[in-house]
DNA sequence: TTCAAATAAGATAACGCTGTCATACTGCAA
DNA sequence: TTGCAGTATGACAGCGTTATCTTATTTGAA
């Protein structure tokens, strides 16, 4: 492997004081400042105790200079990296798109980075390469998204190290770490209320992966709701799914096969819903005349099937930006926050037909 | 703003040699393999000149020690980083997330580490934002997506820094970076072909936005194809879109509304075809009975609509890993590579009815 | 043999910052 | 007037690596 050529030989022969074109260092701040090193550092770090004279001089000298600090060498000498750590092991492209860029929005606001770690909770290195990230990039926090939440193994490593962790929706040890949620119980109970108050009585319900808590709390949800109204619950109306495409499609022809079929279906994630939509629309049913359909999470695909989804709006992006935030301004203390969720009403769910 | 509070005030007082948790570092791995620290270093980097002996020893004293070089310290010493930048800017979470696995994969491989940097073209601060990432985090070598690929004034800045650089389909100065690309004409082409060999002639064409050098590409290759097929260019068949679900919805209804209209709509990118099916749904049109319609990219969203789309299958996670592969393996040399889309044939295109 | 080149290892100086300590100058209460 | 807290600046030693130079030792061709 030939890897990187080096980017310096391109230098005129035989010219010793030759203008290279250099990164400026804060040595060459200070000596354009007039002043000394630490007194840079020091309104750089906007650090206390600096007079505004000092700081107006600074400040010019680095706007002219156009000088931007060594991250490494910053990391290196003191005892904070500016970075942190966002590990998921997510195969949802939304899910990660949205919480990247509420996790990254936060980061900049703080002038930190953002290491994005995929990871496989399955993989028996999975604590090793977590201390790894730790160890090399020198974190200075860690976010986790569901299901590596609650992987004990991996939030022992973590407490190990004493690192400052937020978990995003964590299912096991909630009060071990930070975290940031949404009400998944409520949520789901929502949902399941409205298909009621439309009349529906029997009504499908479709779970998540086994390894996220959140399908657990969602399928509370569900029967707390129909428990309030004062409808029975009906296991063979409740179909084990994993958050995909597929298992929609599997639940739908399972659950519209039974003696008596749901006249409404209510899955616990976008992507089910939408299989359902397929394998319903394959069979010739109407939505939302014959079937109401409903999905959760509000990804991109709510709005891009037909129907439009009826759906609860998790908002991941603020999820991610409130992660984020808790590590930046609490680090160690444990602190936790509520999200709200919402919910959406579009094409795909309609008043129960006479 | 409290920002991170420090890790270290929890020390048991008044113990001087206590066994704090701390980082092993590439001194204790010397001291425990018994040889020098540059032996060590010499080890870690795979340098030439390490009898077999040295590297044992070196070797199981990393693991014994857990030891894990600090990325600070190396980037600060060295002239390398072990880092590249990806710099997008992209709303397409499916893009962005098959990107950055490929780009993360070939990354991981190598031990190197992403930095992904997602901007606004249209921000003044661009350049600077760029020049800014490059010199505190030291990059190595530069990843570019469209339409960034194309801003001239970022890519000045990439040539003044002299800074490796892979763009991912550049429409703009082909022969300044090295590249990896499909050819976004024959795949167009390969489309209006196969939609001509259903007997479809008049198709019609939603175009994607215009920042995009592709858009004008899969134009080009529609007509070339109709061209081939000796079917004449009608330019009321071809509607402007932007890549996305409005403008897909948007384009049915106008292509619909023509006095001919056509018998099959093939749409640059699967969003604006989600768009089409969505609008045709509510019109009451069967597709693909009454109407064809194809798509470009095949992103998930392809199988999860109904029905599936026929579209052109690009390999994004490739592209990914082949652009961070050229960087690692070729640096500044100027390399290029093309790689294969594939017409995928689903369920949204029939021949046409008699 | 004999000496240059290849191989193998170490000592030590950077790298560009921050932390710590020292220094000096301000008030302002005693 | 003294002194002491508060304010403002600088000198200098690291941080944990890699780069450069130096010092053996071994190899191989003349």
């Amino acid at each position: 492997m030939g890897e990187m050529r080096s980017r310096d030989d391109d230098l005129p022969a035989g010219c010793g004081a030759q203008a290279r074109m250099t990164r400026a260092t804060i040595k060459d701040v200070s000596r354009v400042a007039g002043v000394s090193i630490k007194t840079v550092s020091r309104v750089l770090n906007k650090e206390r105790y600096v007079s505004d004279d000092m700081r107006q001089r600074v400040e010019e000298a680095v706007a002219r200079l156009n000088y931007h600090p060594s991250q490494a060498a910053r990391t290196l000498a003191g005892k904070r990296s500016f970075q942190i750590g966002l590990i998921h092991d997510n195969p949802s492209p939304y899910y990660i798109f949205n919480m990247q860029a509420g996790v990254g929005q936060r980061c900049r606001e703080a002038d930190f980075r953002m290491i994005v770690q995929p990871c496989d909770i399955n993989s028996p290195g999975l604590v090793d390469d977590i201390g790894a990230l730790i160890d090399q990039a020198q974190l200075d926090g860690i976010i986790m998204t569901p299901p590596v939440t609650d992987v004990g193994t991996a939030l022992a490593e973590l407490f190990r190290r004493k690192i400052p962790v937020v978990r995003v929706q964590p299912g096991t040890d909630l009060t071990a770490t930070s975290a940031v949620y949404i009400d998944n119980v409520q949520a789901a109970d929502d949902m399941t209320a409205y298909l009621i108050s439309l009349g529906h009585r029997r009504i499908g319900f479709v779970t998540g992966h086994g390894n996220y808590f959140a399908s657990g709390q969602r399928l509370t949800g569900y029967r707390q709701a129909l428990q309030r109204a004062g409808i029975g619950f009906d296991a063979s109306l409740v179909f084990p799914g994993q958050f995909d495409f597929q298992s929609g499609i599997a639940a739908a022809e399972a659950l519209l096969a039974l003696d008596q079929p749901p006249t409404a279906i209510f899955a616990s994630s976008d992507e089910m819903a939408a299989g359902v939509l397929a394998a319903v629309h394959r069979m010739g049913i109407a939505v939302p005349r014959q079937l109401s359909v409903a999905g959760f999470d509000d990804t991109d695909l709510a709005q891009v099937v037909w129907p439009a989804l009826t759906t609860i709006h998790q908002p991941i992006r603020d999820l991610g930006y409130a992660a984020a935030d808790l590590l930046l301004e609490f680090g160690e203390t444990m602190e936790r926050r509520q999200l709200p969720h919402k919910l959406i009403v579009r094409g795909s769910t309609a008043a129960l037909q006479g």
